[in-house]
DNA sequence: CGGAATATTAGACCGATCGTCTACAAAATC
DNA sequence: GATTTTGTAGACGATCGGTCTAATATTCCG
């Protein structure tokens, strides 16, 4: 998949400095980075297609010309989304699954508590982008198939490498099948995201959690 | 959840004659019928929003007068879609979930069989009416969401029973928490449902039902 | 057999909202 | 201070869900 060049500047380390109008009264806010802030809140609740993009606009105060600047479509902003998402969920799962101070199985368990705080703070409306994204994929860019399933093959890696770590800490039975358990996770997990927000709570989360780690391979 | 009334007559038994319009030359097509299963094909595949009633009139042959004569609003129409849709799986499920010509964890196995060669089709395009609606219930009429939570518990029951049915031939552990099994099958399930979709392939589904069934408590 | 009643079709129409685009204003640059 | 760059402002056409009136087909009832 394709990276890094549409994300553009994260406008903090040496660039160009902005010739156009003043970085705004409010210095803390680039347009852009509103944009892409708010979609998230937005797409993670609503999905693509139930997004309007008058509704984001008044939401962030921003007329569709500036819109129509930064970004070159509706489709380029999901795409964007999508990149951010993913890099914003990477570094998420790298804190968790790294984290020497655990034991691999614990840091799963780590991220699992941190995924169901995240949704608590949003009463659980919002779920996964990819989730959301990959429930409409019929309606959507055919563009953004590849780029659901790349993220979610990255995931899937990240939760192997943990899962490998676990195994050799003896915490998972050596004939484990990491990348296979990491699929099984990742696919479940979706689904588990999708009943929380549907039923409101984060039952369906430790079920699902639960349920996983419950049933590894042991030895 | 209230249910009956709004589906309808179904044609078939004792009913009075329709007055309007002649059976139309197509003696099979009822337009309200029609209207449902082609709603039913589009929504499993595009979501609700995503859903234009103006394509599925084109795709029927049917004016928008008749669909308001027939449905209040498409939030009804979805209604009675979910409705249905509940109808039509709780006997699928009934009918591998009751075979008593299979062993109960076999009749899992041909549910998702089932399920796998349902999918593909449909080329993988349609996904589960619940799994759609669901990720989009916070763009839904509150109504749906009952609905649909009440649609993941009927499918709880049924599966539920069958895996008691499973504890009492011994292809379970009788320790096993029935109801909290299935409660896991499907909330994983939808999000393998998903998955498939997103693929466009059954790995998804064989992934975690093989998981799911692999893992089961056998004493 | 004929007119009233009912069931259904037909599609024009409306306000809201979709995504796009053109025109313009403010800073920076030379 | 003219030009270029950067960003803002909102008009625009298409389409959406939903409503409404008119026309038509059939049955009902006398």
């Amino acid at each position: 998949m394709p990276v890094g060049s549409a994300t553009g500047p994260a406008a903090s380390p040496p660039m160009r400095r902005k010739p156009g109008r003043p970085p705004r009264v409010d210095a803390t806010r680039d347009t852009r980075e509103a944009l892409l802030r708010a979609g998230l809140g937005v797409l993670t609740e609503k999905g693509f297609v139930a997004s309007g993009l008058d509704e984001l606009l008044r939401r962030v105060g921003v007329p569709k010309g500036s819109f129509y600047y930064y970004f070159d479509s509706k489709e380029a902003f999901g795409a964007a989304l999508i990149e951010r998402y993913a890099a914003y969920f990477a570094r998420k799962l790298d804190r968790h699954f790294l984290d020497e101070a655990l034991s691999p199985l614990a840091r799963l368990q780590a991220f699992v508590d941190d995924a169901c705080t995240g949704m608590a703070r949003h009463a659980f409306r919002r779920g996964c982008l990819v989730g959301n994204l990959g429930q409409e994929i019929a309606a959507l860019p055919e563009a953004y198939r590849e780029s659901l399933r790349a993220v979610l093959a990255d995931w899937e890696g990240r939760l192997a490498g943990c899962l490998e770590a676990a195994k050799e800490a003896g915490e998972l039975a050596a004939s484990a099948d990491c990348a296979r358990l990491a699929a099984y996770f990742w696919t479940g997990w979706e689904g588990a995201v999708l009943r929380a927000k549907l039923e409101g709570g984060e039952r369906a989360l430790r079920l699902f959690a639960e349920g996983f780690i419950a049933t590894l391979p042991r030895r």
